[in-house]
DNA sequence: GTAGCGCGATGACTTAAGTCGTGCCTTTCG
DNA sequence: CGAAAGGCACGACTTAAGTCATCGCGCTAC
């Protein structure tokens, strides 16, 4: 798809809108916001365009404006791990910002997007001003930091058919819209990608999907996710590692 | 063994110097230390005891002082996964008295400990009357934050024996000494604490342990190990999930 | 229209990972 | 000293995970 032709109104596209809408930021008075947002470079970037590679040094953070950027590792043999996927009002690099090192991770736009960069030095300047922001921005990296936490878990004592089932419940109570048939939400993504997020190849990812389908979990169409059975489907979540088959 | 009855002298135990010891208390001068130090309670831990259990509140900051504590998830199977071991000069709970929510996994003792504990609100207080002590707790988040993510990418992109691999290179660095035989180190954990920590089972351990050896990559005796070849060893350290096999 | 391409589906196969049972060795303790 | 426990070794087996090749659909481009 010719991404770039998708325009959007520059209008809606206000930097102190999209500063204030992140969750370190939304404390700061309109007039700091605005001084902030003088500071701040826009940028767009397309589909599958990268942002910065792993092992790049951080300039500064990067506050997504619209769109969706993908952290990611990936394995010489092109498998690749999704560590998150920030969309509007998150932000990229505050880590390295912070101890100075250099990016953890891969990241690339995995819709066309546009960002906000703001250079290191004002970034570490308002927090060193504004303790209440230093704490946010703590509570931002606690959040991230759980996030993680279960990602390992996941990924070290669950089994892919586990990992699907959360995915897909997951999706289900943040777009999911109850209707006769079931509990209906799109699924735009490849299964290459779900794969990605969820730790496993595309293959699994549709055997899997396949295996919900003939027992009667959820239902597929088009580009479309039907569960039916959402206890089931949570039963799936909470399973562990074989032992005790049941 | 009988561990309580490893008695060490008090005195060597100062709660002021094992404060200045963590990484974000450090800069602060002594006077500031001796107050920090009369609000904590000392606690003393036997080797296997609980310290805190996954989702339990979080009422403070524990500070290691001796000995090491495990920060694990475990799944039903009684299988578990090894996210960190603090020891002298760690912490644990920073993140749960920051963000306010329950701890996000379990904690134990590996070996007879002792922790001062300090209240979350005199360790919240002092963050926000010292931006330099909030901004070091962000940089030790920021430490443990790369570490997780180094976790996540080892469990999905690499197999058993690169962990493993991984695991005996970060001691050989750690502890290893050169002999006249190769890298020398201790190796006091069982199979089963290498497997919690690699995230594997302690069948593997031992099954990839003797592949090295056969290989001539390592040596093992009583509880040492030797490493023969480390240029093998980090070759193996970097290797990835199958496909191309040579 | 149709040729090409990306993606999903699927069956057959390979292999790493994990399970199980047994036997041995070392350490601990009565 | 001998018994019991805990941990290690190892071979045989099972299974989830991953690989490979093929087919077919639906979209896009020319």
């Amino acid at each position: 798809m010719p991404a770039a032709l998708k325009m959007m109104p520059i209008s809606a596209l206000d930097p102190v809108e999209t500063l204030r809408r992140v969750a370190f930021f939304a404390v700061l008075p309109p007039d700091e916001l605005r001084i902030l947002a003088s500071h701040c470079v826009a940028r767009r970037i397309l589909k599958d365009e990268i942002l910065v590679g792993e092992g790049d040094p951080c300039e500064g953070l990067f506050v997504v404006q619209s769109g969706a950027i993908k952290l990611f590792k990936m394995s010489e043999n092109g498998r690749e791990q999704i560590l998150v996927i920030e969309r509007a009002g998150s932000t990229v690099g505050e880590l390295s910002v912070f101890d100075g090192g250099n990016f953890p991770a891969s990241a690339v736009a995995v819709e066309d997007s546009t960002l906000l960069f703001l250079p290191k030095r004002e970034f570490l300047e308002l927090c060193q001003r504004n303790s209440e922001v230093a704490f946010a921005v703590i509570r931002s990296l606690a959040w991230r930091f759980r996030y993680l936490t279960s990602l390992v878990e996941e990924l070290s004592l669950k089994e892919v058919s586990h990992r699907l089932a959360r995915f897909l419940r997951d999706r289900a109570l943040k777009l999911g819209v109850r209707t006769k048939r079931g509990i209906e939400f799109p699924l735009d993504e490849t299964n290459q990608e779900i794969g990605a997020e969820i730790g496993t190849v595309r293959d699994l990812v549709s055997r899997n999907l396949r295996r919900f389908v003939d027992r009667g979990i959820i239902r597929l169409e088009r580009r479309k996710v039907i569960i039916l059975d959402m206890a089931e489907l949570e039963a799936q979540v909470s399973g562990a590692k074989r032992a005790s088959a049941g």
